[in-house]
DNA sequence: ATGCGTGCAAAGTCTTTGCAGCTTC
DNA sequence: GAAGCTGCAAAGACTTTGCACGCAT
């Protein structure tokens, strides 16, 4: 993984984009900016962020949206995640000692974070074995929180 | 993780399914199996597993095929995978020393398995600090192959 | 000036659900 | 018998796409 992407500026992702012919514009600069200042640890559907774009009085389509996530995950800014849930959540994809993992509940959805730096080498190790370049690693552990063993279902 | 689910019986799979007000059925029976006999490291989505029974002539519905494959994944046999791709895949969810991960490249969206024991150590860790059950971890690592680094997109 | 990006609405894909009839306990 | 299951078709949720216009380069 790259060096700091959470003081990525603007002027950083402008130079990324185009290097590769794409442009930036005012939509992507604010949801760049969205994720950068999303507390650690919470992570944004495409409906999550659009819901919360409009109520700053940002009016950003939803088609624009699922573009932009995209393309930021392919480039390596966002990390998309699926957790239990049906749809894809996003968040900044931090380097080290940011980056972190979740510990899923399969009966009440609840999602912990939590950071081990050994992942990421071991991620690394594996991925050279291979030659592949790491763009992102995730452990998701699921299981059944304490809430969830005293459930029936 | 429970003990050897390789050799999981259709015999205890019905202890299993009635012991919590279920019940066995052939479809349910023949979708085990179909998973049992899957060569290591093969995953199938819920389309895959619909013409691959039939072409042996099990005409199960996809309807029964989603909701046996989840309830199977909630019960812990089969462990639910969301790699790059838009849907999601099924496996048998496997003990030691058949329990692997997976390194997906991005671009071309190879998949290549590998295994580990250090993460389910970590994961077992991790889970008892919370007080959590675990059913399964899954450590992804998404990166870019050799020939994806190639390509131009 | 070129051609990428946005917004809108329509179309798609994968998955879930209601219901009648059948099966298992 | 009662209640769970299956299959079918229809509905749903989320995501993608075609197109015309606007904007970044």
């Amino acid at each position: 993984m790259s060096p700091d992407q959470t003081a990525y500026s603007p002027e950083a992702l402008k130079a990324e984009l185009n290097a590769k012919g794409w442009r930036m514009t005012p939509q992507r600069e604010v949801i760049l900016s969205t994720f950068q200042n999303l507390p650690e640890g919470e992570h944004l559907s495409a409906e999550d962020l659009f819901y919360r774009l409009q109520e700053q009085g940002e009016n950003i389509s939803l088609s624009t949206i699922y573009r932009t996530v995209k393309l930021m995950a392919r480039m390596g800014i966002l990390r998309e995640l699926e957790l239990t849930e049906d749809h894809k959540h996003y968040e900044l994809n931090q380097p080290r000692p940011h980056h972190h993992h979740h510990l899923v509940c399969m009966k009440t959805n609840r999602v912990i974070e939590f950071k081990n730096d050994q992942i990421l080498t071991i991620s690394q190790k594996v991925a050279d074995k291979y030659g592949f370049k790491v763009l992102d690693c995730q452990l998701t552990i699921i299981g059944v929180s304490p809430e969830g063993q005293r459930s029936i279902f």
